[in-house]
DNA sequence: ATACTTTTGCAACTGAGTTTCATTTATGAG
DNA sequence: CTCATAAATGAAACTCAGTTGCAAAAGTAT
């Protein structure tokens, strides 16, 4: 899907800046992080504007947190139809040891898990560290 | 164990500002990041003090890093005999959305997860979100 | 084309964590 | 116990991630 559709879908107006973050996010693999987009990005956007696309594409659904030890958050791509209301972003993140890059098994689901009696579970976050196929 | 023992077992010298930390630890059951240590302890130790005596005791094997989609780090004793060597840590993390404590589930372990061919695991992590028992 | 609302840029700000260096403290040898 | 040495601490200054307020610019519907 294109980028104008995608913004389209999820309630968000078409500006340059929108459509330049979903190009980065297009362009690898594995996850980013506000640094990684304003290296790319801040000849044409101010880093304000960047952090501000972030938010938006998480509320709306088009990105999602991928958590990671590392110091500043990074961000990946939804793969299925997650929206504002509603998440399904299920899958197992794998962090690299050699390369650094956190990226996405998209097809590797998160087990359910027994907590012990009085715990209420709404989600889960699971982060793998090795090495990666690219790097192994 | 008391603190002078952790300490010595550990290979670190025996200072007020380290013994203060491992009792603030000790103190709370879920797991501390650096400015809820400051606030126990500001009186006596310098910031910086904090951070490294964080440091040291992440070395080690005192304590380990709880990950945990919040700002700032937390950290939590380590229940079993972690050592510079090595960390057995190979529990799962429980966030409270309520409360917003995040504590260790010592007797919950970490499945362990069929990655993609290629991909080698060195270790995994597992943050559960959701009730915990003394919200529910 | 106009009016209205959202988005952007910029500057200033907050908060977490680090570095440097001079001073103080813990520890082990004598 | 005293002293020499290495390690730990405090203080100030710094870096880096992320946020806020506000005026200017751009998107959208009529
Ligand atoms: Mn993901
Ligand atoms: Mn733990
Ligand atoms: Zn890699
Ligand atoms: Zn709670």
């Amino acid at each position: 899907m294109d980028a104008e559709n995608i913004l389209a879908e999820h309630g968000l107006r078409n500006t340059e800046a929108r459509h330049g973050v979903l190009d980065v996010f297009n362009k690898y693999d594995y996850a980013l992080s506000h640094s990684d987009l304003e290296k790319e990005l801040q000849k044409y956007f101010d880093r304000v504007t960047i952090y501000r696309t972030i938010h938006s594409f998480l509320d709306k659904g088009i990105i999602h947190k991928v958590i990671d030890d590392s110091e500043s958050a990074k961000y990946a791509l939804c793969a299925d139809e997650c929206s504002s209301d509603r998440h399904h972003d299920n899958h197992v993140h794998f962090k690299c040891a050699k390369c650094g890059n956190s990226e996405c098994l998209n097809h590797v689901q998160i087990p359910s898990i027994n907590v012990p009696k009085g715990y209420l579970v709404s989600e889960s976050n699971l982060l793998i560290e090795g090495v990666c196929a690219s790097c192994n």
